[in-house]
DNA sequence: ATGGACGTGTGAGATTTCCTGACAGGTCGT
DNA sequence: ACGACCTGTCAGGAAATCTCACACGTCCAT
């Protein structure tokens, strides 16, 4: 199935200079010389074997074949115009649906947002909490900001943004703070730990990679999600273990304390996309995520 | 009215890769490269600023944006497809109708149509008897060959193609033949001239041209047409006067005797053709009627 | 009618675009 | 695991395209 189009950049010099009955004008339109559309126009004239256009005076005239052309022509360009419009408008205004953990959502992206429509404003954000990564496939999202372990799934394309760091954190508040403050990590195992149903394994991989006897960690209260330990932990009610980037504001500002380096698991920070996507703002987005997760 | 499209050449290469769903069939589509193909589809996904393909095992699968632009492109390349090839095909079959008179349609271009269908074969030639060249317009015509004095109606595009040159003709059958092979010019006036009520002038004129008494001329039969002149001039009937090409054949080949030398009229062989005709088989036909007005 | 404004055609040289040809890397089937 | 197959990418060169300058014809005002 082979057919020959004549050249097509010279088709859309025609339709402007047939649209416009003026080389001059058909120059002006398309940002070029006046000799570049006549030399166009003579380029199709050869390959059609026809001439499309006489003098007229001192303008030109479309010849009966140069009408037929022109009929054809602009119809057919105005057509891609307005889909190429159409798709160029949809791609530039569709907004980026990014998921990620509630917990994720506030103490992290939120206070970022505003930085974030400042230094990526092509990027129209949308966010969905997401507490489980779905099995496959992702309903309505373009993207999910995770943290998780390897293996991904193969239907994924994962972008590592950063190590997950975590350390024990509690508030000045907190009863024994002081103490705490200067104690060795083996005093922890006298706290009733804060923790989450979502990681019950957070304390104990610590606690193992810190040669800390997990067997003695006593654990306290219980939360659903991250957030609400976090919240906990400020309000002085008991030592929690974080990721660094939820926590670091509270640190910097002083509601809470981290007197022990963090510490990298083996979860990272991951966007991730379909396989299929093909967003180049995938790539945009996961390079500002991961200079942000890479500040102090 | 500014609105901006890809690059067509891109857009192009795209809509053979979407169709094949391949770079490597598009490329051998296209006679270029794989890499040409993958370069143009890298320019038409930064020009619109997405992806349009992604990997499929080893080879290529449409994003949704890209199935939108194969579906736009796809149509309108089609349209722009199936526009050209009927215009070219119009362009490549239509006849060139070719008007002139009937003697000069007997005489003269019936004898070089096979000569001509071998030399320019590209032109599909009517022919269209035209005693009278029309006032105005070329009803049915694309153009005319005629022999004719300037000025020229400003409405048509003259190629001058050669000066008419005419000269007395008779038969060796004629009954003085062989005194008028070697009588002077001025014998003529004893001789009973056939001539042709569409051009009473040609006797009278050349006779001017020729110091020859005018008002001594005798006129014998008087034809209709030129056509039937030279008739009777060949079956001896008489003396007539007729342009170079169309006794040409007769002199060489012994019919017709012309002692005497042809003279230049104020008239031309010229192709004329509407003023907005552009045609280029008017060009090409002029050229190849010029070569054979000027053979021997 | 004459000069100037306007519009187009054409040429040589420069510039941009485009293609090629080779290599790298990933996937599939045996 | 290997080869067949497909795509992406790069440097360098070929080809298309543009620019600039000038020539020429038309139209308008003086």
């Amino acid at each position: 199935m082979i057919r020959d189009l004549p050249s097509l950049n010279a088709l859309r010099t025609f339709e402007a200079a047939a649209r416009l009955e003026s080389a001059t004008r058909a120059a002006a339109e398309l940002n070029v010389t006046h000799g570049a559309v006549s030399r166009q126009i003579r380029v199709l004239e050869a390959e059609l074997g026809t001439t499309l256009f006489t003098h007229e005076g001192r303008g030109l005239a479309l010849t009966a074949a140069g009408r037929r052309l022109r009929d054809v022509a602009s119809s057919a360009l105005d057509q891609l115009r307005d889909g190429c419009a159409r798709l160029r408008h949809d791609i530039e205004t569709a907004p980026f649906v990014l998921g990620c953990s509630g917990s994720v959502l506030a103490r992290w992206m939120i206070p970022r947002l505003e930085r974030m429509g400042r230094e990526l404003p092509g990027v129209k954000l949308n966010l969905s909490v997401i507490e489980h990564a779905p099995a496959n496939g992702m309903p309505g999202l373009d993207a999910m900001l995770l943290l998780a372990e390897p293996p991904w799934p193969a239907a994924w394309q994962v972008h590592v943004l950063a190590p997950e760091r975590i350390a024990p954190v509690f508030s000045p508040r907190h009863p024994r703070s002081a103490a705490l403050r200067k104690a060795n990590l083996a005093a922890l195992v006298k706290e009733p730990l804060l923790h989450t149903t979502s990681r019950p394994q957070a304390w104990p991989a610590w606690a193992r990679a810190q040669r800390v006897a997990v067997a003695r960690l006593q654990f306290g209260q219980a939360f659903e999600h991250l957030y609400y330990m976090l919240e906990a932990a400020v309000a002085g009610l008991g030592v929690a273990i974080a990721p660094e980037p939820l926590v670091a504001d509270d640190i910097a500002a002083g509601r809470l304390l981290a007197p022990w380096a963090f510490r990298a698991t083996r979860a990272s920070w991951v966007l991730c996309a379909p396989k299929s996507s093909g967003d180049p703002r995938i790539a945009t987005l996961g390079h500002w995520l991961q200079q942000q997760l890479a500040l102090p």
